[in-house]
DNA sequence: TTAAGGCGGTGAAATAAGTCACGGCGGCCG
DNA sequence: CGGCCGCCGTGACTTATTTCACCGCCTTAA
């Protein structure tokens, strides 16, 4: 699809570049978009570029032989990946689906890798993402291999909600499905912890929305039946 | 402790380096010795420095509040960890213990980030480590959420070995408290997999040593009661 | 309108894993 | 030598979680 150029200096991981560097690195870049549940990229292809979110939400999983999958991020807009292939030559870790429709920029090894090598404001940038990265990634092992469905349920909740004045709020949580998905749990499991949070009175869900009424109680209570 | 200025010269995190770098880097490099089960640095502390280790072995863990631990990874001689909260200025994610009494380097993060600015070798170095511990990571992650106690503990094994003329072995195996500890199980769920293992033939132990017999085997049985 | 598909809840049964409580063995130190 | 400690194996029991098989309720499309 045709490039806006514009486009270029609304992405914030290019925020540090000069206006000529742009200019070279138009030729690599290609918008893309892809309908809603579909494949931008399967674990185990070889890599060849990385992928910016304009618009729309996606998941990254990895998929077993028996159809099951442990969601490992959702992202969104102004979010980027494919990068970790480009860095190491290693063939994709992981699959990524569209969750909706998405319009997605596609920069091609060649270009990113000579931004990378004269810029290193980007690379800080790349550099502290990946960090971010391998903490989420930590505290998700930590999770998987400490705490029992109840307490991932209940930090889940925790580390997605956001404060509106003064009350704790997860707009739009994700279906029971996903995130059982994305905590290593059953969907019946999920479905009964929540049940379970609300006969306690520590959560109100509403539609997509939980409100989180007792945050200090949610977080004793995990991990200790 | 007095630092050898020859010792720099050796550790391959550096090896990107000038001379004229390195004697730079000098003032901000401290030599440390740390008896066996002691602790380097601890989770939730600030964050002020990076550590090569150059000799010895230690464990990066995160405790809970009853006493359990995951292991995250087990590192050795010439390997480094610490560079993350220098990196994004948080405080330490985990915490490290030694497993044998070790040699180390520590760098100030004011030196280390010092020659990051000007040295796209190391960033890069740096870079690639981060993406490898998030390889790491992410399989650590899918195994813990898809795979059963069985199928990790053979993971694990398959993961350490090595190929030694035609036969592939593991020398020196972790102590099964340990293997727990690194795949989130109990010691003697541990315990009854490796007897299953042995009794099937997939595997036969001798001392600290683990020889895999039968790769295909145990790789299939994985996950598969 | 009906049909179909996605999402959710729930009870009962099955199973994987953890926990507890031993007892044994081998090494190392006083 | 004897005692202690760290590591290991194992049986019995308990528990957390999955699995299966439903049913209900929307929303959308025919």
């Amino acid at each position: 699809m045709l490039l806006n150029p514009q486009i270029l200096k609304t992405v914030p991981l290019f925020s540090s570049l000069s206006d000529e560097q742009l200019r070279v690195l138009q030729p690599c870049v290609q918008q893309r978009s892809y309908p809603r549940n579909s494949f931008i990229l399967r674990a185990g292809e070889e890599t060849d570029a990385l992928y910016i979110i304009l618009s729309g939400r996606v998941k990254v999983l990895i998929p077993d032989e028996q159809g099951r999958e442990v969601i490992l991020a959702v992202m969104g807009p102004n979010e980027f990946f494919g990068e970790m292939g480009l860095l190491d030559d290693q063939p994709r870790s992981a699959s990524v689906e569209t969750l909706e429709a998405c319009q997605m920029l596609r920069f091609s090894k060649a270009g990113f890798m000579g931004c990378l090598k004269d810029n290193f404001d980007l690379a800080m940038i790349i550099i502290r993402n990946l960090v971010k990265r391998l903490r989420d990634a930590d505290r998700k092992i930590e999770s998987l291999a400490l705490i029992d469905v109840y307490g991932r349920v209940a930090r889940l909740l925790l580390d997605q909600a956001e404060e509106i004045d003064g009350t704790w709020i997860v707009r739009s949580a994700p279906p029971k499905q996903e995130i059982a998905r994305m905590i290593g749990a059953s969907r019946e499991m999920v479905s009964r912890v929540v049940k379970d949070l609300q006969q306690r009175g520590y959560i109100r869900t509403e539609k997509r929305k939980v409100f989180l009424l007792d945050k200090i109680s949610m977080v004793k209570r995990a991990s200790s039946s």
